[in-house]
DNA sequence: ACTTTGAATTAGAGCGCTCCAATAGTCTAT
DNA sequence: ATAGACTATTGGAGCGCTCTAATTCAAAGT
């Protein structure tokens, strides 16, 4: 009933417990002739080695733990594309935890993987402040992926996430936009960066005074009152600047529910060029962040740190793309008018 | 440097390590005082309980693993959300790894998980053939979810495939469709399944004759070519039932740009009803599978599984159902091509 | 013949924890 | 007082593996 051990594949082999150990390790100094006994013995048993026992008596794991803020937002799948990619190339295991947009969630996950002695973590779009970065308080490498602010003293790899909200900024600016309105990320580890940087933009092309922010959040549905309560105002924007795709996606939906044509009465543009912006019926432009990249960057550092212990935070910084699609177009010349719903909007 | 261990924390505490253990698992029967004095030991020190020795001495790892077939698919997700929330309030941890919609890949993740000990295996949409699952040969209880065919012996917790991909055809041929197509799943678990139902339901609806399935696969880029084919035939269909919400987004997107109005010129139905479809630009119709409960309802069986140990192979399959939305009308009334001929005669 | 060398194998001490059985300590009941 | 019944604490033997140091064995050197 019991698995069987490596004792019982020594005991089957005839030969001792330590032999069967350096045959499942690949030990080159085996001989054959006990190599193939014992291959024989493991497979006629059924035997799968202990991982736990293999862990514990080796120090080591050679895992990594990565945790994911949200499953549902498909760029999170990308990046963690790259970590796996990048992972299985220097043989390190990758376990993934959810942290479901939510700081204590993430903690506890952190948590976790810190008792399961992962040798490194991958923290990707982690809601930590600072001082929760100093709780954890661990010698177990951290990198924090596309999580906006630059926390002091810990690795990261991001985009420049101002810089992205600049450049979308701009693009909006140059087709003649002044009423620009950022929907703001709200908790996302992002946000801050963003909205810092749509404030930038908007400075940096003179209408520094126009700067409006409204709280939003990550997801479609997170857009819905923040549209409603922009359609109502008597001054409605003519663009936006939606914290994510997600976002977007859940503006587009409002937008279209009352009538608004996309970019005829109001541009929009998103954040990360998830597969979704790419959907031809929704053709979002949108910022790109280098997802795979990031993610392969993220095992770099990690194991950087791992080798050569303390030094220097390491800071990964990746240049934002704008990617224009069909939400952005020029402001239409007169005010724009509910209910005058245009024809499709594709480029 | 080397991390407190247990006994560093008794040691401080001055008592036996036997009591920090209990301690650490909330014995009750520890009294307040030593119990103060363990656990301030431990904070001092910023002990960490070792999970890894834990498991090994227990003998148990409190641990399931889930192997999501395809990360960037967002039907997975949510069915995690699900095995999420149902594990947690079971106190399971829960362990995922991405199968990268490989089957090699998915076996190899079922290695470590079997590696690690892990009391249970949710298999979500995993592509392996009934061989595969008699060579993984265990006593760890495994669940398949959202695997199409139901492999013998085997727990399972799905949709009915089959019914649902009748749905969808019985939808399509009330609204007055003969001409309608399926774009298969390829190696997709459910794929089988649900090309079965097509055929099903055509033969139901009485237009056995006109069954046309066409190899597509499981996400946006495989649709394209398929649509190019088909499109480029002399009396390409009025209606199209592709595999999965992903597939149909794909189609989608090449039947706009290929100029034909959907449902105007052809119709489109997906599966799953993945937070794409509900897009309203995209708005498509699809088969509801429900996401949640199939996770819920994964560790349960799981669960059930592990406490009376062998019996009759659990199967748990559930209700899909039709959400019609915008991609679904009437055929139209010409031939969708100038010059076309006309499609096959009413009997 | 006897040491040297080196390769193949093994003994055995951990790794950090759990948990059973044993012990020490505290209270009642007689 | 003393046995009995608990309760709080501890000793120590594992859990299944790794890894160093020791051992065995054969071939080679002198």
């Amino acid at each position: 009933m019991n698995r069987p051990t490596m004792e019982d594949v020594a005991e089957r082999a005839k030969v001792s417990r330590a032999l069967v150990s350096l045959v499942m390790n690949n030990s080159p100094q085996v001989s054959d002739e006990k190599r193939r006994a014992v291959l024989r013995a493991a497979r006629e048993l059924g035997y799968r080695p202990n991982l736990v026992a293999r862990n514990l008596a080796q120090q080591r794991t050679h895992t990594i733990g990565v945790l994911v803020d949200d499953f549902r937002n498909p760029f999170f799948g990308e990046v963690v594309d790259g970590i796996e990619a990048e992972a299985a190339e220097h043989g390190l295991r990758v376990l993934i935890l959810n942290g479901h947009r939510d700081t204590w969630r993430e903690l506890d996950a952190i948590e976790t993987f810190l008792q399961l002695r992962v040798e490194g973590m991958a923290l990707v779009g982690a809601r930590l402040a600072d001082d929760d970065m100093a709780r954890i308080g661990t010698a177990t490498p951290c990198v924090m992926v596309a999580s906006g602010t630059v926390h002091p003293g810990t690795d990261t790899v991001g985009t420049d996430d101002r810089r992205g909200a600049e450049l979308a900024v701009e693009h909006l600016a140059a087709l003649g936009h002044t009423r620009i309105v950022h929907m703001d990320g709200g908790s996302n580890a992002s946000a801050a960066e963003r909205s810092a940087g749509y404030e930038s933009g908007m400075r940096a092309v003179g209408i520094g005074e126009l700067i409006d922010i409204r709280p939003a959040g990550d997801d479609e549905a997170d857009a819905l009152a923040v549209i409603d309560a922009l359609l109502a105002e008597e001054d409605p924007p003519t663009a936006i600047f939606a914290f994510n795709d997600l976002l977007a996606a859940g503006a587009l939906n409002r937008l279209a529910d009352a009538g608004m044509a996309v970019p005829g009465d109001v541009s929009l543009v998103g954040f990360d060029n998830t597969f979704i912006s790419a959907l031809r019926h929704l053709s979002l432009t949108t910022i790109n962040q280098p997802k795979l990249a990031m993610g392969r960057l993220a095992v770099g550092t990690l194991l950087q740190r791992l080798s050569d212990g303390s030094g220097e935070p390491i800071r990964h910084m990746l240049e934002p793309e704008l990617v224009v699609r069909g939400t952005t177009g020029p402001p239409s010349s007169g005010s724009p008018h509910p209910g005058a719903l245009s024809g499709p909007h594709r480029t």
